[in-house]
DNA sequence: TGTTAGCAGTCAATTCTACTGAGTGCCAAC
DNA sequence: GTTGGCACTCAGTAGAATTGACTGCTAACA
C-alpha cells in the first residue's frame, strides 16, 4: 500500500536499505511484543543477517535521526512515532485472512434495514475483524437536495417540521410559535414550503415570503430553523463499534480514560476523521492528528466514495502499535464494501 | 428515602439498632475509603460508642448474618451487597449541595431543541454531577398515536415511509418494492396511509386494502414494515453520558472492558432499567438485577412520569461502592425536572 | 573501512527476607 | 453484657541481593 503521507518531512527520509530493514525488524517485533527490543533478536530476525553488534550501531543512528527511543540506558529501543510513520510508509498492502474476508463479504450479502442501522453494524463488524475500536462516519446531508419537506401540528403552538432529503436522511426540527396555528394554515405553510424547498439543498438560499400573515411567518421560521445548521456540523453520524476494546487495549487507566472521553464528544471524532483525510493522510500517528490526548493512539481512515462523491469514512482507533497491516487491510476492505453497498447495486430488503 | 426493595427477603430483615448502627458506619467508611474496615474505625465513629472489642463481637455476629465478609483473617470488614441492601434501605433521604441544585435549574431554565439534544445533555448533565455513568432513556412510541404519514419517493423502486407519532418522534422506514411506482401512485397510496393510520398506535391492527393493483400493494407494504416493531424494544431511545467514568470509578481492566461492553448494547441498557423499575426497586445492588457481569456494579434507576405515563428514566451506574445518598438525590432531582420540563409547560425554544 | 566478537558496565525487574502494623479472636476481669 | 488485654495472623512494604537483558566501547579481523 506504501502510501506516503502528503505532510511528510521535506527530504523523502529514506533510510539506507540496511537501517530501514533494522527499523522495520524493530517496530514489527515491538507491535508484536510490546516490549523494548534488543539488537540480539533484530540479527536474529529473518531479513537481517549481520551481527548484534553491527545492529547495535546502527540503532545508535537511528536513535539520532529520531526513529527510535530508549526508555533506559540497559533497555532495548522502542519506535518513536516517525520510526512508526517509516514502517507503515513503507508498508506492504495485505490482506485479510480468507475467514475474515469470508465474514466481510457474508455481512455485506446479508445485511438489511435502514442506512443507520447498517452503518451502525458496519463499525460493529470492523471492531470485531481488527479488535481495536472502530469509527464510521457517514458525510452530512449538507449537499443532498430536499425531496420533502412537511409541516406537522402537534399542537397550536408547536409543529414538527420534517424534512427528507434525497440521500434518504430524515430530519425533524421543532418550530414553535407565540401564536396560535390552525391545521390549515399548518397544511398551506407546508404546502408552500414544499413548493419552495424541494429540490434545494441546505446551502441554497431561498426567497421566503415577507408578508405578516401568520402563514408567511410559519414559513419564515420554519425556513430559519431549517437554514441553522451547526457551524461545525451538518448532520454527519458517527457510529462507534467496540467501544469497550479501549480497556483491552490501551493500558493505563489514565490513557483509558482520556480516549473513552474523546470518544464521547462525536463531533471531535467527526472533526478527527475529516482532519485526517484532509491532510491526504490513511493513517495518522501519534501526534501527527494533534490530538494531545489521544497522543499515544494512531488513527486508521478509508473514505468511503459513493458514485465519486465523498459518502463517509470507516475509521480505525488503536495505540500506536497496533497492526497496521490487518487493520489497513480490514478498514479498506469494508470501507470499499460499503461504497458498493450503497452504490447503485439495489439492495433487496 | 428509605425506599423498600419490593422483593426484600421475607423477614423485614432488620437488625437491632446497634448492629445496624456498626452496619451503616461500616459501610459509609468502606464507601469513602474503599478499604476494609477495623473494629476500632468504627467504635471511633460519631454513631457509635462501645468499645473496638464490642464492635468486634458484633461484627462477628453481622458476618454470620451475611451483611459482611471479610477478604482476608487479619483484615477488616467489606459490606456484602446484602450489606449494602441494607444500607440504601435505611438511608436518610439526601439533597444536593446548592451548587448543584442551582447547576440542574440553571440547565433545565436553559436547555433548548428537540427532545433527543435534551435528552443527551441531560444524561451528561447527571453524569457530571455524581462522576457517575449515567443513563437516560426515553420510553417508546409504542403507545403514542400517529400524526401523520408519508410516502416519499427516493425512486421508482424505493420509497421512504416517514411517520410523525403525537409525542413528536419521526421514525422512517424504507420500503421497498418489486415494480416501478410512480409519483402519483405514491402521493395517492400517502393519502390513504394517512385516512388508515392517522390516530392509531403501533399496536392497532388496521384493515389493508386486499387489492392487488400498485397502490394497494405499496399500501400493505408500507403498513407491514411499519408494524414490524422489534419484539424487545418498540423505539427508546437509550443516551449514555459520561462511559469514560467507567474507567476512573471501576478498578481492574476486565471490570471496566465488562461494563463498557454492556453499556454498548443499548438493548441491554433498556431491559435493565426497566427491569429494575418493574422488580419496584430504585436501586440494584451487586447481582440484584442478574447481570453476571455487571455484579461489581450498583444501578439507580428514576422513573420520569410525563402527565401520569411512564415517559422514561434516568439511571446511574456505579460500583457497588458508589455514594448512594448523593447519587440518589441527583437521580431524583434530574428525573422530576426532566419530568416538568417535559410536563404541559410550554418550552419557549 | 566496515564488520564482528568480546568485555565491562548499567539498570529495571525479580526474588528473598525481615519487618511492620492493622486487625482479628479469645479470655479473663469488671 | 461490656471491656481491656494479649497472642496471633497475615498483607503490604522496604531493603538487599541477584539476575539478566541490554548497551557502548574497543580491539581484532576481512
Amino acid at each position: 500500500m506504501a502510501r506516503r503521507a502528503a505532510n511528510a518531512s521535506p527530504s523523502p527520509s529514506d533510510l539506507d536499505a540496511r537501517k530501514g530493514t533494522i527499523l522495520e525488524a524493530v517496530v514489527a517485533e515491538h507491535i508484536d511484543t510490546a516490549q523494548p527490543v534488543g539488537s540480539s533478536s533484530v540479527a536474529h530476525s529473518a531479513d537481517v543477517d549481520v551481527s548484534p553488534a553491527t545492529v547495535r550501531s546502527e540503532m545508535v543512528a537511528l536513535e539520532r535521526e529520531g526513529y527510535l527511543a530508549q526508555p533506559h540506558t540497559s533497555a532495548g529501543r522502542v519506535p518513536t512515532d516517525k520510526g512508526y510513520r517509516y514502517f507503515v510508509d513503507h508498508l506492504k498492502s495485505g490482506v485479510l485472512s480468507s475467514a475474515q474476508q469470508y465474514q466481510v463479504r457474508d455481512f455485506f450479502a446479508n445485511v438489511r434495514g435502514e442506512v443507520e442501522d447498517v452503518l451502525e453494524q458496519t463499525s460493529m463488524i470492523l471492531s470485531q475483524l481488527t479488535s481495536y475500536t472502530s469509527v464510521v462516519v457517514s458525510a452530512g446531508h449538507g449537499h443532498a437536495s430536499i425531496l420533502s419537506v412537511q409541516l406537522v401540528s402537534l399542537d397550536a403552538r408547536h409543529q414538527l417540521l420534517v424534512t427528507v432529503f434525497s440521500d434518504g436522511a430524515v430530519v425533524k426540527h421543532s418550530v414553535n410559535t407565540t401564536f396560535d396555528t390552525t391545521f390549515v394554515d399548518a397544511a398551506e405553510a407546508s404546502r408552500q414550503l414544499n413548493a419552495l424547498l424541494i429540490g434545494t439543498t441546505l446551502g441554497d438560499r431561498v426567497q421566503v415570503p415577507s408578508r405578516t400573515d401568520s402563514v408567511a411567518t410559519l414559513i419564515r421560521d420554519a425556513v430559519s430553523v431549517l437554514h441553522a445548521v451547526q457551524p461545525t456540523t451538518d448532520g454527519e453520524q458517527v457510529y462507534i463499534g467496540g467501544s469497550s476494546r479501549v480497556a483491552e487495549v490501551f493500558d493505563g487507566v489514565e490513557t483509558v480514560r482520556k480516549v473513552l472521553s474523546i470518544l464521547e464528544q462525536e463531533l471531535l471524532v467527526v472533526t478527527l476523521v475529516q482532519d485526517i483525510l484532509n491532510q491526504g493522510l490513511s493513517v495518522a500517528i501519534g501526534s501527527e492528528h494533534g490530538y494531545e490526548s489521544l497522543s499515544s493512539c494512531a488513527v486508521i481512515v478509508a473514505p468511503v466514495t459513493v458514485d465519486g462523491a465523498p459518502a463517509g469514512a470507516v475509521g480505525l482507533l488503536g495505540p500506536t502499535r497496533m497492526k497496521y497491516r490487518e487493520a489497513i487491510a480490514a478498514a479498506g476492505m469494508v470501507a470499499q464494501h460499503l461504497a458498493r453497498h450503497f452504490g447503485g447495486e439495489d439492495d433487496l430488503a
